[in-house]
RNA sequence: GUGGGUAUAGCUCAGCUGGUUAGAGCAUCGGAUUGUGGUUCCGAGGGUCGAGGGUUCGAAUCCCUUUACCCACCCCA
């Protein structure tokens, strides 16, 4: 028979057992940051009408959509959870309590080029805030609080959480009538490490931007130094254009109201070049980076928007929210050998029954699984040799053997399998052992610790 | 969408300007060691050389077509 060549799509994660549990766990602390701040779950579907996931879409991200068709119904898959909660809350407005505060962690698709660390199937973990009719600014920097404790509660510490008002910007450049010009001179700008100074004024200049406003926004994007010393240089700024002065007073007011939720000063930095792509962003915007990768780019992005559900609803709903890029994250921090894989395993406990009758063994099982002890029974009739081999390489901690000698003596044998260690004790016992070692293991660093330098 | 690269064992790859039986490491299985894994040693299995066509006495190797994948750009998480 011809065989099918058991292929998995180009830019779609797929993990081995080790790697999925370590992704697990990942998910599993940013679910538990979120709802640390009282953020409740949502869940929507995975598939869309094509005609509510395309509502707002245009250009770059319309291309990216991949749509379908089951009889006569045009589908889509969602490309982010954003478009998906305004349908959500558009559709339930009556049913939900404002300021509606949910995460969603999902899969979302973009048929795009795959790439190093660019995937078409990845997981996002969005937590939004989302106004009736207002949004206080509070919820501005109560955000940046959620990005600097989730990706803490990871075990990650060398980030900059970097912080930017959009109205800064769109007041700016209306100040010096590029109202029109302010994406593409943005996203030129951007790549000034990239492509030095020269080029991007040469870019600017062939697209017909004035020279005068080229050099107007490299002094203004340049201003530069600690959170108050940017603050400072802006105010001379402020009488220039209204929007302007606006961004640059909530920027302050937001900086400010960190201090109240705790968030280290040196985590989060204004920084006025940080814009965000998609420009339905209409106030404060977050970008947060790696200290040691920046060139992975932002693993977590997001911003304040004046009208979530403009598209499906009559109704004012400003928002404010953040999406990290799980997939990105994972592979990333696993591209660097970041994790910590060899301290996941999926059972606590591996039995080994040595003996034809497995009812003894089922039993004990039971008994431990009756306990709270992830229990995986080994039936294979193989040699030892063969089932402690097996149990090396689930990495379970412990064995448990059971042989003609234990049961002629009603004990068990223990082994520590990081040790090697094993002894003779009875059934609690061993249960004891084995739950000792999953409370020290239960708070284990996902993130590896720092490799010394050498 | 644009540009470049790769395709040989389950995985990572070697295979010279074409030469007869296509290799290595890892993984798997077996043995050294019949109730003891992670080390070592010995052995075994595993391939229509991505697919289709062409050149040639002869093609994994050269040419054409095609598909898939990878990398970068664009854009983004």
């Amino acid at each position: 028979m011809k065989k099918v060549s058991p292929r998995t799509l180009s830019g779609f994660m797929e993990l081995l057992p080790d790697d999925q549990l370590v992704m697990n766990e990942l998910i599993e602390r940013l679910q538990r940051s979120y709802e640390l701040f009282g953020f409740s779950p949502l869940d929507t579907p995975i598939i869309e009408a094509a005609e509510v996931l395309l509502a707002k879409a245009g250009g770059e991200t319309e291309k990216q959509i991949y749509t379908m068709q089951k009889g006569e119904s045009e589908l889509a898959l969602r490309f982010d959870l954003t478009v998906p909660l305004a349908k959500f809350v558009a559709a339930n407005y009556g049913a939900l309590s404002f300021p509606f505060r949910r995460y969603q962690i999902g899969k979302v698709y973009r048929g795009e080029r795959a790439q190093r660390g660019r995937f078409r199937e990845f997981y996002q973990a969005d937590v939004d805030i989302i106004g009736d009719g207002e949004l206080g600014l509070i919820y501005e920097a109560e955000i940046a609080a959620v990005i600097y404790k989730t990706i803490t509660s990871l075990g990650l510490d060398e980030f900059k959480i970097k912080l930017n008002n959009r109205k800064i910007l769109n007041g700016f450049f209306e100040h010096i009538g590029e109202r029109e010009n302010s994406l593409f001179i943005l996203q030129t700008i951007d790549k000034l490490d990239k492509i030095g100074l020269k080029a991007v004024i040469n870019i600017l200049s062939d697209k017909g931007i004035k020279r005068e406003s080229i050099d107007e926004t490299l002094k203004f994007l340049g201003v530069s130094g600690s959170n108050s010393e940017i603050l400072e240089k802006l105010e001379q700024y402020k009488d220039k254009n209204e929007t302007l002065s606006t961004g640059i007073e909530e920027l302050k007011e937001v900086t400010e109201s960190l201090k109240d939720f705790l968030v280290p000063e040196d985590k989060v930095l204004i920084d006025l070049s940080i814009a965000r792509g998609l420009d339905y962003y209409t106030g404060t915007v977050y970008e947060t980076f790696l200290d040691k990768h920046p060139e992975i780019g932002s693993i977590c992005s997001g911003g304040r928007y004046d009208n979530l559900a403009e598209f499906y609803s009559k109704k004012s709903l400003p928002g404010v929210g953040v999406s990290i890029g799980v997939t990105r994250l994972f592979y990333v921090l696993d591209e660097q050998g970041l994790l910590n894989k060899e301290c996941f395993s999926s059972a606590d406990v591996l039995i080994i029954p040595l003996v034809e009758d497995l009812k003894g063994p089922i039993g004990i099982a039971s008994k431990l699984r009756g306990r709270g002890i992830k229990t995986e029974l080994y039936t294979e009739k193989r040699k030892l040799k063969a089932k402690l081999s097996y149990a090396d390489k689930i990495r379970v901690p412990f064995v448990i053997l059971l042989g003609e000698d234990e049961i002629s003596s009603n004990e068990l044998t223990l082994k520590d399998m990081k040790s090697g260690e094993q002894r003779g004790v009875s059934l609690e016992e061993a249960a004891e052992q084995i739950l000792k070692r999953k409370a020290q293991t239960a708070d284990i660093r996902l993130i590896a610790e720092k490799k010394e330098e050498e």
